[in-house]
DNA sequence: TTCTTGACTTGTGCTGAACGGT
DNA sequence: ACCGTTCAGCACAAGTCAAGAA
């Protein structure tokens, strides 16, 4: 079977972690057989739990201290990616010290190599002389990251540095000409306290020395030679070479300084804040999937092989392994198993098996139009599915090629039709009766009560809008003052009251009832393979929950009917029984060039559109995201050029050009979104492209402070050094302009793109997000795994994860009870240091009398202590230390990450073969950093060699 | 060329299961 | 066994980007 299913899920082993040994090689563990044993049960046990209401409420969450991105070491800068945190309080808070030390990025100070910074995360990057300064930083992070690329041993020093302001941080990066940052970055040492331990032939020798790093050694070594290389970027080979370490240093090649040299990043904080609001109406259909038994298939696809087998070498070339990357999936016979079964595809796998198609798929839009009178077919659809050339297949994102040539699935599930409850709301202080339509839409807003939604006016103004559609003009409820909707939302709150106290029985009964009527929808078998349904429940009706200031907020998101719905399968298939008698399906189609099983119009806006797809965890996913990766990677070896091209721009006469660059080169550093144009029914957020005049603030001399709303109304805060020509021209595209007007005008996502496909085949902007997240997470790992124990290699994993999520600007909320947590934290501390304290002094009293030659007299159970060694004291002692420290670290880490979500970077932005490579070199169960929904995801990356580098 | 449509990825919050201490 | 905290998984909103239509 499948390595995966061994791998992951191994019913004999039940939970237990598999740990990828290095002997294996790349082996992933023995596999069991298939499907038997596997299962992956997804159900869990109905107990009841508390559930821990975080809430949605405000999410202030600003972000923790982390350093963002030490400086860069070399040419570019990275950009400081952090955010600030909104509340001062918090900002307050964080501190710099520990993680910072753990975090240290690879530096390369000296390096003559230009390349190798190319190669770096922008965060790695050195900075050129990295003056210093400190800038004022807020604080937390800005030294943080400072700090993080230093070796430990320098931290101290930073930190003292780091001063809390509350206020920006701002990061320092240099601006330094090239010059300076080069050859000898480390003379800069005396600049920079910083830098001065960076060098990197210190750190080279340290790692040797000091640092017992095993696995490294050899791993390095090994790389280097492997074939595996030729599968890697250039890029990534560089640093293999030496230690890691040495990457910086060793790369000699000067072409590349300059640009790198040039870029500096300023590590400024960057404090997002965040203003989601969320309450969400308790959806009907939420439920755990689980998984019902379900047979597995075990059939795989047919495949070319291309596919890895079991070799996770095969690494195919970049450009082939988007088309054969090689799939898990899960399927399963039957019943029972959930588990999912691995599998590997190849793109053209598929059609192999089956009679060869046609290809001709052209890609058209779908057919359907929203009128849907027109329906048309283009040809794609037309096209049987069933032939396909696997020459033809496109990579998913390209647009053409078909994407199955069999698929069968169940159509979707509704939710259940509102049942009324009765309770009377009040007008005017008088009972209303209301019809059971009424009725739902006053709950919908009535059970929102306590959320921040209820408060603001363009939701209140909306539901109210909707909801007196539907009242009609005669009805008595005319203003919504006089509204008031107690009653129910009492009513809920008893519900709830109630469904809390159901017996774990009464809920694991509910529970199954649930999955027996969801099971046939939860399963796709495409192309002969079974395959997980990601989304098969229709969207319950409900007011809208647009985040940030959106203006739609509060309308009413219809119920959707089967006539709303598309449905999309095989030809020759049997269309999915339509679940609601006397109803049918809008349409059903048969387009197998594209993924999707279902769609419905969006309510709120008409123009979008609800898609059902498979699970993350299908062959088709996998096989997309593999791509994704692949595409990043192949960046490495253009990422020179491309910094090579937008710095020599800079200071181009053509505007657009300059734009382009300057806007590459944000993209780049800071890892901004492109930023499409939004539309005035949105909510005003932007990227890249669409920043406007006051989103951006020049600090002399050469530091940029950016302020604004990004995806989801996160705020982006961040103050950063930049190179002068580009502090110089963002001066230049907002002279002249108003506050709203955008810094951009020349430029939108569509042109950058275009730019970028001619330095890269299929280069997007997004693909630099992934690029610098993987490549830094890739160089953390690598340059900071030392030997030691589980838990101190997974503490390296989740600073490098951190990392990644400070340059995406990743948050959450802060934890309603982060406060009181924290206090309790620090009370258990101290009670335990006062214990601990009185444990040494006692120690010490004992070792002055043993190296004395005096006896220790009796304990406290009254029998003579025994006479230890002054050693073994001193041991014990430093046990204790030990031991509180450990107890600082983790209320430090837990302080940290109040406010950074690593889960997004891990799912969308981190190539998991990085992960799994490291696993397997530094015997770390896999299970230790993936979920089993995201090990399913990622199925396709578990027989990566352990060697692999991005 | 620009706008619109369509498909798919990314991102945050909520809910309830899992975990760990008492 | 109970109970609070942590975390996994889901829901669904909000991005990106390509291709077709105008």
């Amino acid at each position: 079977m499948s390595v995966f299913n061994h791998t992951l899920y191994d019913n004999d082993d039940d939970d237990t972690p598999l740990s990828f040994k290095r002997s294996s090689t790349s082996r992933p563990p023995p596999s069991k057989q298939e499907g038997s044993s596997a299962n992956i049960t997804y159900v869990r046990n109905p107990k009841a739990v508390a559930s821990n209401q975080q809430r949605n409420g405000i999410n202030g969450a600003s972000r923790s201290p982390l350093p963002l991105k030490p400086q860069s070491t070399g040419s570019n800068p990275r950009p400081s990616g952090s955010v600030q945190p909104n509340s001062s309080v918090e900002r307050s808070q964080k501190s710099n010290t520990v993680d910072k030390s753990k975090l240290r990025r690879p530096h390369v100070e000296g390096d003559k190599s230009d390349d190798s910074d190319d190669d770096k995360p922008l965060a790695f990057r050195k900075k050129p002389d990295t003056k210093l300064k400190k800038v004022d930083t807020g604080g937390e992070n800005a030294y943080g990251s400072e700090d993080d690329h230093k070796p430990h041993g320098m931290n101290i020093n930073s930190a003292k540095v780091a001063s809390n302001n509350s206020t920006n941080k701002t990061v320092l990066l240099k601006t330094a000409p090239l010059k300076t940052l080069q050859p000898d970055d480390d003379s800069d040492d005396d600049h920079k306290p910083l830098v001065q331990r960076f060098n990197p032939a210190k750190r080279a020798s340290n790692n040797s020395t000091n640092k017992p790093v095993l696995l490294k050694a050899a791993h390095k070594i090994v790389q280097s030679n492997d074939d595996s290389e030729d599968e890697k970027p250039l890029a990534s080979r560089l640093p293999t070479n030496a230690a890691p370490k040495s990457r910086a240093s060793t790369s000699d090649s000067e072409d590349e300084k300059p640009l790198s040299a040039r870029f500096s990043r300023g590590t400024a904080g960057t404090s997002a804040s965040i203003s989601n609001s969320k309450d969400k109406l308790p959806s009907n259909n939420k439920g755990p999937n689980n998984n019902l038994s379900a047979p597995r298939n075990s059939v795989k696809r047919p495949s070319d092989n291309n596919n890895q087998t079991s070799s996770a070498l095969k690494k195919a070339k970049s450009s082939d392994a988007s088309a054969s990357g090689s799939v898990k999936r899960e399927s399963k016979d039957d019943d029972n198993n959930s588990v999912p079964v691995e599998r590997k595809l190849t793109p053209g796998e598929s059609s192999k098996s089956k009679p060869p198609v046609k290809n001709i798929v052209k890609k058209s839009p779908l057919s359907v139009k929203k009128d849907n009178k027109t329906f048309k077919t283009k040809t794609k659809k037309t096209m049987k599915s069933s032939q396909f050339s696997k020459s033809l297949r496109v990579p998913p994102g390209s647009g053409g090629g078909k994407k199955w040539s069999t698929l069968e699935h169940n159509g979707v599930i509704f939710p259940p039709p509102y049942n009324p409850h009765g309770v009377k709301m009040l007008y005017n202080g008088q009972p209303v009766e209301l019809t059971p339509e009424e009725e739902e839409v006053a709950t919908m807003f009535a059970v929102m009560k306590d959320t921040e939604y209820a408060a603001k006016k363009t939701f209140v103004d909306n539901f109210f809008g909707d909801w007196k559609k539907i009242l009609g003009k005669n009805h008595i409820i005319k203003k919504f003052e006089l509204c008031d909707f107690t009653p129910i939302y009492e009513w809920h709150l008893r519900e709830k009251e109630k469904k809390k106290q159901m017996t774990s029985e009464e809920k694991k009964a509910l529970k199954e009832e649930k999955l027996k009527q969801e099971e046939k929808y939860m399963w796709a078998v495409v192309d002969g393979v079974r395959e997980k349904v990601g989304n098969f429940r229709v969207e319950p009706p409900g007011l809208f929950r647009g985040r940030g200031e959106h203006p739609k907020m509060g309308k009413l998101k219809k119920r959707i009917r089967p006539s709303d719905i598309t449905i999309n399968i095989g030809k020759g298939t049997a269309v999915p029984e339509c679940p609601i008698e006397g109803e049918s399906w809008k349409e059903v189609k048969h387009d197998n060039t594209v993924t999707w099983l279902a769609f419905w119009n969006d309510p709120i806006s008409q123009k979008d559109f609800k898609y059902v797809f498979l699970a993350a965890s299908s062959s088709l996913k996998g096989q997309s995201d593999k791509e994704k990766y692949e595409k990043s990677r192949k960046l490495k070896d253009h990422i020179h050029n491309i910094r090579v091209n937008y710095t020599k721009d800079f200071k181009s006469n053509d505007v657009s050009k300059k734009q382009i660059a300057v806007a590459t080169y944000l993209i780049d550093k800071l890892a901004l979104r492109a930023g499409n144009e939004k539309d005035d029914d949105e909510a005003d957020t932007v990227g890249c492209c669409t920043l406007k005049v006051d989103n951006v603030t020049c600090v002399p001399p050469n530091k940029l402070q950016f302020d604004f709303l990004g995806k989801d109304s996160i705020r982006y805060f961040n103050t950063v050094e930049v190179e002068l020509p580009v502090y110089n021209a963002i001066e230049e595209f907002r002279t002249g302009k108003k506050d709203g007007d955008p810094v951009f005008d020349k430029l939108d996502t569509t042109k950058l793109n275009h730019h970028l496909k001619d330095l890269m085949p299929g280069l997007t902007a997004k693909v630099f997000r992934t690029y610098n997240a993987s490549i830094t997470l890739d160089a953390i790992l690598h340059e900071e795994t030392e030997d030691g124990t589980l838990l101190e290699k997974i503490a390296v994993y989740q600073r490098a994860n951190k990392e990644v999520a400070i340059i995406c600007n990743h948050q959450r909320a802060v934890s309603k009870s982060h406060d009181t947590q924290m206090t309790k934290l620090n009370e258990k501390i101290d009670e335990l240091k006062a214990f601990l304290q009185a444990q040494i002094d006692e120690l010490n009293k004992d070792l002055g009398k043993v190296k004395r030659g005096k006896p220790l007299g009796n304990g406290a159970d009254g029998k003579p202590k025994r006479t230890l060694a002054p050693e073994a004291i001193e041991k014990k002692i430093s046990q204790i230390e030990t031991k509180i420290e450990k107890m600082e670290m983790d209320k430090k880490t837990k302080e940290d990450l109040k406010t950074v979500a690593l889960g997004t970077s891990k799912i969308n932005y981190l190539d998991p073969r990085i992960t799994v490579a490291w696993c397997k070199t530094h015997e770390v169960p896999i299970e230790k950093i993936f979920s089993k929904t995201i090990l399913a995801k990622f199925g396709w990356a578990m027989d990566v060699e352990p060697d692999f580098r991005f």
